[in-house]
DNA sequence: AAATTTGTTAAAAATTTATTTAACGTTTAG
DNA sequence: CTAAACGTTAAATAAATTTTTAACAAATTT
């Protein structure tokens, strides 16, 4: 290989990893792990990728891209292909950010709304028993009608976070805010 | 105080552990600390605290809650509080949840949106010196035409991010999603 | 059927992150 | 002006997470 194109193929890499440090870092904050982020920013400019590849590629332990290719998976953002011919795995990197977009925060709202809903109403619940108890003081009484409007008040947002999701899942936010529109 | 008070008090403290533990539970993929998810949770149903007051409530030290709060004042979660005659700071938390998803997910993707951008550009340009080097090979030329072009086509999400941002702001979203819609 | 390849699981080591203890500076009250 | 109260910073400790090494199981080839 000549000199010069030795030299450009050196700029090609350069700015590509300009890309992977960014997103691996930003990645990151999506609660993946620092071998995940950097695998996973790698492989967007990968075709696909075998485990061993990827070892050699990071220079990390086996056991490591196999973690973390699970995990990548499990947000979507990683997929297994088949390839004909190859005892190995292949994966690919969903290159489509929108839809990792849509996998990783529609999977993590739904998340929250189930949790802290079935909580208020577990509470809610105990609230009312207090409030309905005769035996209660107009004082406790009063702390439980409190509690309860503020946790009422609060579905008011888990609510609007299920209609959030729906509208990403269905594709209906784009009708609002097109993904071609320009600035 | 009578028993039966006693034990309604008791069921109270119950019902707002369980939306306590909850919320605290949420907020640790909000990338903040236990500590910080667990005060911000209790302070959810304060009307204000002083630091000491946080320290006894969940039992940690104090620089632990001072740093906590710091970083809740940061995605503003928690406001400081003016209170005439004392000493001690108080702060109160945000039990707006419309407002804290706002202040957070904005914050979060403008800083995605803005450091992979810088990332994309300077690549960019990079791949376009070695697209115009008269040296390049049709090969090394094709390989960064292509990645270039890769990078084109990501923008539409980081533009797409920034708008999704600018009517969280705006407050255009909720014509779209209104806040107060029935299943 | 033995040996090799591939991927995963489990335990150990290493790293990172979170928390606490201790020390410090600043403010306010006595 | 001294002493106590309050909050923060810095260093040390503790806890949790990430990664690796080693052992294992399944599948395939020879």
């Amino acid at each position: 290989m000549s000199e010069s194109t030795e030299k450009s193929r050196n700029k090609i890499e350069d700015a590509k990893d300009k890309v992977i440090g960014a997103i691996a870092e930003t990645m990151d904050l999506y609660g993946v792990t620092p071998a995940a982020a950097n695998l996973y920013a790698t492989m967007y400019f990968k075709d696909q990728m075998t485990l061993d590849e990827m070892r050699t590629e990071l220079g990390m332990s086996k056991p490591s891209m196999s973690t973390s290719v699970r995990k990548l998976q499990e947000i979507e953002m990683v997929k297994k292909t088949f390839t004909r011919g190859s005892r190995k795995h292949t994966y690919v990197a969903e290159k489509n950010f929108f839809r990792s977009f849509m996998v990783f925060y529609c999977q993590m709202w739904e998340r929250e709304v189930k949790m802290n809903m079935e909580a208020i109403e577990e509470a809610q619940e105990d609230f009312i028993n207090v409030i309905k108890d005769s035996t209660s003081t107009p004082e406790v009484v009063a702390e439980a009608k409190k509690f309860y409007d503020q946790l009422e008040e609060s579905k008011t947002y888990y609510h609007w976070l299920e209609h959030l999701v729906a509208s990403i899942r269905s594709g209906k936010i784009f009708e609002f805010l097109p993904k071609d529109q320009q600035d």
